[in-house]
Order: structure tokens, then sequence, then C-alpha cells
DNA sequence: GTAGATTCCCTAACATCTTTAGGCAAAATC
DNA sequence: GATTTTGCCTAAAGATGTTAGGGAATCTAC
């Protein structure tokens, strides 16, 4: 009788949101290799069957935080460039991906993994993300036919980068890594603006 | 009396290397995922525990793979760089790595790990591929103290592209991952050529 | 308002994987 | 040839993922 635990009040309900938000914050907390469905049962307090009402499984889970990580890639990304163009806007989108990963690591982990189902909400958002580069490169000379390069290129560096200083690759050696961070993004503008002498040989 | 496995003779002996040589097969041909000492004690043809006599679990598993995978990237480096400089050297190096990610995807990916124990190997072989791009620098004006983000530049580029495109992020869509390969080494080498111009403001 | 359907979480059970403990036989050492 | 060492084994325990099925609370419909 004194197991007459009266969770229903303090516990709203659970559904699919607030269990991939929770998964979220694991992530970002303790690194996505610890989020299982173990980990996430036992931080919302219900036991693991039970996220089974839910999701899927393991697999449907880091779709869904896959997708969390995306859509909130996308958010920002497009409030960083309304009103940008140009520099300012590669700018803005390329610190919007590296601040984003500086404070979810995790879900940035997770934005990146490229083994997971693709479902249409994730396709939705990947797509924005894409949109975005493509945007930011209108304020460049670049032909239509030569925007998918660019988009690659500049995808390349974006997830490189924020990558290899999220790993600490990069160490804490001088100079810092945020210095290189200037240099790297004044390198892809300057190859930007002169995309068109690039072109087919 | 039917058990009197003559294995001794078929098997000539279990050592960590071979283990972990074993664990690379795996990782190309399943995916990196998919390597478990369970699944390394099948292929071997011995017992799960038994490989504890050879290496200390799973995570130093984990670091032998890296390890390898850092050795051989950095062995098929310095053949491809031996006698090239300048743009030459560049080409070469980027294609090493490519091509190493193509063929080798689950090392490749074991070679990017980032969240495994440092060993001396694992270092030193780390430090045999960050040295090979201080070396394809010296074909390009680039100043001593500029050195560091110019190398960090490259190794963005480099891994964000091959990264992406082994997850297959560039689809098989028009126009070819490759081609745009070949536009995004151009513009490294463009930007490194003109790397004394932007230098610090 | 109550009967029935649905929802949501539970326990039980099983498979897989990691790790530790300890045994046994062959090989190496003296 | 006796002893130590080596290399593999079985046994066992703990963690995770998944499925099956039960029971209570909530919702729906008269």
């Amino acid at each position: 009788m004194t197991g007459s635990t009266p969770r229903a009040e303090e516990r709203p309900r659970l559904n699919r949101d607030a269990i991939v938000a929770t998964a979220a914050e694991l992530a970002d907390g303790h690194g996505l290799r610890q989020v299982s469905l173990s980990a996430v049962a036992r931080a919302v307090g219900v036991r693991v069957p039970s996220l089974y009402s839910h999701l899927q499984g393991t697999t449907d889970l880091m779709a869904g935080l896959t997708a969390l990580a995306l859509t909130e890639l996308a958010d920002r990304g497009d409030r960083a460039l309304a009103g940008r163009s140009g520099r300012d806007a590669l700018v803005a989108l390329a610190d919007v991906h590296r601040n984003y990963a500086r404070e979810h690591p995790g879900r940035f982990e997770a934005a990146g993994a490229l083994d997971v189902p693709v479902t249409d909400v994730l396709q939705a958002a990947g797509a924005r993300v894409a949109e975005q580069t493509a945007a930011v490169l209108r304020g460049y000379p670049v032909s239509e036919e030569e925007q998918v390069h660019a988009v690659r290129l500049v995808a390349s560096v974006l997830r490189g980068f924020v990558e290899l200083e999220a790993g600490g690759a990069f160490g804490h050696r001088r100079p810092s890594s945020g210095e290189s961070w200037t240099r790297v993004i004044d390198a892809l503008d300057g190859t930007l603006r002169s995309w068109s002498s690039i072109g087919p040989t």
C-alpha cells in the first residue's frame, strides 16, 4: 500500500516528443553514445517496454533525435538569414551551425548521423538546411549549374570544421580554434566571390 | 571424443593484431556499428572471453582499430607525397583520404572516431597524418604562424567532404560527387595559393 | 451513469553483448 | 621430467533491446 505512487499528477503524460526531448538532453549531457532506451526510460521514470507504446525501438528513437536536431538547426538558420545576404549571410549561417554544435553537442552529432532511416520529417528538415546554403550562394556569382558544387563545398567545410572542433581535434593549442574559424570563413567567402573564375576548364 | 578439435594446426595462433585485423574486415563489410567482441570472436573462431587474453575489452578493440586505420592512412600518405609538391601534392593527399574511405569505409569511420582513448601508437599515427598536411602546405605561400589555420582548413574540407560522400549525403544526384570533388580541390588549391593575401587584417 | 473499447503502463521472459572468475591442457622454461 | 606460463575454455552475472500479454484508468456511446 505504501506504493501508491501518485505519479499521475506529477507526470502529465508521456508522448513521443517528450521522449525524444529527454533523449536530446541526455545526448547533450553525456554524449550520443550514452543514449539508450534504458537511459531514457530511467530519465522519464517509466519502464523500458512502456516506451514501445510511443516509438518503435532504438532506431526510431535515433531517427526522432536526428529529425529534432535538423529541425532546430533549420529554425535557427531561418532566423539568422532573415534580412542578410552575401558575406553577412555566410557568416550568420556558419555561426548557426558552429554555435548549435557547441550548445548541443549530442544533438549536433545526431544531426550528422547518416545511417538513420529517412522519414518525411527528417527529409523536410534536411531539405530546409540545404536550401539555406543555396540561399546564401545567391549572394555570390555562382551560376545555376555550379551551385551544386558550391553547396557541397560549403557543407563540407562547415561539417568538417565543426566536427573536428567539437571532437577536440584542434586541441587547446594556440592559436585558438576561434581564430581559425574566422580564417576559414574568410577563405570560404573569398573562394565563393571568385567562383565564376573557377568554372569548368 | 568426437570433439577432438584439431584447431591448433588450422589456426596458427591468435594475437592482438590478428584480432584487430579481423575487426577491420568486419567494419568494412558490415559497418563499424556491427563490430563487437561477439562478432569478432565468431569470425576468428574462439569464444568471447578468450579475446580478453589479447586485449582489454571493447574500448581497447576500438582503439586498436583507430590506430590501424590512422597508420594505414599515414602509410599511404607517405607513398603518395613522395616526390610531389604544390598542387600535385595536395591532390595526391586528398585522393589518398577519399580513396581510403571508399575502399575501407569501416576503417575510415574508425579513423575519425574522436572519443577513443589516446595511446602512443594512435598519437604517433595522428601526428604523421597532420605532418603530411603541413608538408603539402610548404608548396604554398603560407607563413609559419598561419600554417595552423591552413592545416585546419584542409583537414576540415577533406573530412567534411569524404564523410558526407561516404554517408550518401550527396546522393546519386547529377552531377556526380566526383565532379564536385575536383571543384572542391581546385577551390582549396586557389585559396592556398592566395593565402598570403588573406592574412590577419 | 454505466458498458464496452481504447489507451498506457506494467511484469515476465528471452536473446544478445560485455565483463570477471576460475579451470584445464598444451607449450615453454629450467 | 617438474614447474611455470600461456591460451583457450565454461560458468555466471549485469546491462540492453524486444516481444507477449495483463490490468487499470480513461474515453466513447448509448
